[in-house]
DNA sequence: TTGTAGGCGTTATCAT
DNA sequence: ATGATAACGCCTACAA
């Protein structure tokens, strides 16, 4: 059917070793002959075969983004920045729901058909999934983990950090009592999230309320029922930090449905930056994470590993910042 | 390092060929052989490998879903639905953007890696690509195109009629002035969904104006800026049909802003209903489409043409209906 | 019902 | 700088 190097050999008139040769970007190969090889192939429409290929390297041109995120936008970015890097640096990308469908997952290990893995929260956390990976020696990195570890390479944000920096605006606006609304607590990240809130309360010589911190499920619907929780309180709070952005919104659709106009008497903050922040209104005043890049330096950090199995795994800490809209005021 | 049919092979007694036999779920095996081999290959760990048979069946199991669509809702219940029929099916989802990187498509294409190609508007309708596709051979289903042809199956809803069920419904709520906000022209759904407003508007006597009919792009921000060309016009609509969720919700806050209440001065109503939909204030009327069904069924009917690329390609009309929430009123 | 021979298209190894 | 030979692990075709 299509052509083998061997087809482009015989047009060339050379052995197919060097049409391997060229094709691989091997040194030792006269210039001359290389051009030659070159038009041969483009004259059969040549282009090497990747089963032929994976089987003789015990390779593969496939990286796995698995996924069980409650947030969509979340994964978006994080999938737009992987296929950006794959389609870049000859890999494809595939996506695989592992909520769905958990044995996909094992049955993706154990076919041994990926190249590498990236994991994403809350996965990159999860002790089955990476005892998995590491039985099967199948490279992967971690995206967002709680901690670093020195089985595989990590990209991440310093959640803490901006998490703490984002509280202490809310403090500097004057807000006292300030809301806290965390991912779910298998979440590496929900948790630095808390402790850095909880930092810049204790920095500020504010007491840590438990009941105003909630656990919601980074979804828009735990959004608002974790802020109704939170207004009908006694003392209910001033503002309210959510752990990320859809939450963020169901937390400003609640508010407005009781009639408590943001940001005038009560302000409201988010976390990453996704697409909902700027669309909604009012804009909303969040931490941004550079997920696209994080992705990206990710496979970047697989690919390492992927090469030099031996190799050190990097852990990268990208830049974030306060991205501050109009969904904040001072406390009133 | 990992085992081969023939170690399960030598482990069980028997013939490689019959481990293959095995696997391959194929008739002929006694059940005690295949029991013997069963358990060998659960003691070995053995899985088959995929380059291997790749290579020797000249197949792959690869399916690509291009992607280059502004609306990432609209693609997420997209790939949900073929991720999951993928990972039911031994196949794997491999994604590819098109948009950042069109070269990527033809290396695509060209290497032959994929056992078949999903398509999504507005790619549905791409002369370039339907004929690359055609072309290389590469067996392709079409969602949404505009028009079906013997080319390659497809799955759609009735756009047509869809649009002129919601332009009827609102007619029938007393609006005589109804907006349209379309999307992009090339897209083949744009141009259906058009049709079907233009002939509620005509069977209800009413004449089409162009005035009212403005062209999107399937995003939040031109959601907005139609709707503000629509409310300065000198006559402005009482009724705003947006031609997907996320113009819609575009649309709502555009009306918001100018205090304009929804839906007791404006109407407003959608079309896809994705997640935001019933997230907004107020929730959205609008047309469901069945979109992760519409890639299972995709999926499947490709899964058909790869099997046999001769058979006749099927073109499935999903139902779609009307979802009605808070965003519609009587004209006021 | 089970087994044997051969080759899919590439890369590795070793030679020239 | 280039070439010959041998795998990689499986499936097809045919034989027993």
């Amino acid at each position: 059917m299509s052509a083998t190097i061997k087809d482009v050999a015989s047009a060339a008139g050379v052995s197919f070793k060097t049409v391997s040769r060229v094709f691989n970007g091997e040194a030792n190969v006269r210039e001359a002959t290389r051009e030659k090889v070159e038009a041969a192939a483009r004259e059969l429409n040549f282009t090497l075969n990747t089963a032929a290929r994976n089987l003789r390297r015990r390779g593969s041109n496939l990286i796995a983004l698995i996924i069980s995120n409650p947030s969509r936008s979340y994964i978006d970015n994080i999938q737009i920045g992987a296929m950006d890097w794959c389609s870049r640096n000859g890999f494809h990308l595939v996506v695989e729901d592992i909520l769905a469908r958990p044995e996909s997952f094992e049955d993706l290990i154990k076919s041994g058909e990926m190249a590498g893995v990236i994991l994403i929260p809350p996965m990159s956390d999860d002790p089955d999934i990476l005892s998995a990976l590491t039985s099967h020696h199948i490279p992967f990195v971690r995206i967002a983990p709680e901690t670093d570890n020195d089985i595989a390479p990590s990209v991440r944000i310093d959640d803490r950090a901006a998490a703490r920096e984002m509280t202490q605006k809310l403090i500097a606006l004057g807000h006292r009592r300030i809301g806290l609304i965390t991912g779910p607590n298998n979440f590496g990240v929900s948790r630095n999230r808390r402790a850095g809130y909880s930092i810049a309360l204790q920095g500020a010589g504010l007491e840590y309320d438990a009941e105003l911190v909630r656990e919601g499920a980074f979804s828009y619907a735990t959004g608002q029922s974790c802020t109704a929780q939170l207004l009908d309180l006694a003392h209910p709070p001033t503002a309210i930090f959510a752990s990320n952005d859809d939450m963020a919104a169901g937390a400003i659709a609640e508010s407005y449905k009781r009639g408590i106009a943001v940001p005038h008497k009560l302000t409201i903050v988010g976390y990453d930056d996704v697409a909902v922040a700027s669309v909604i209104s009012p804009p909303l005043t969040t931490v941004r994470q550079p997920l696209k890049d994080m992705a990206a330096r990710a496979a970047e950090l697989l690919l390492e590993r992927i090469r030099d199995r031996d190799s050190a795994p990097k852990h990268d800490v990208l830049p974030h910042s306060l991205i501050l809209r109009a969904s904040h005021g001072p406390r009133t």
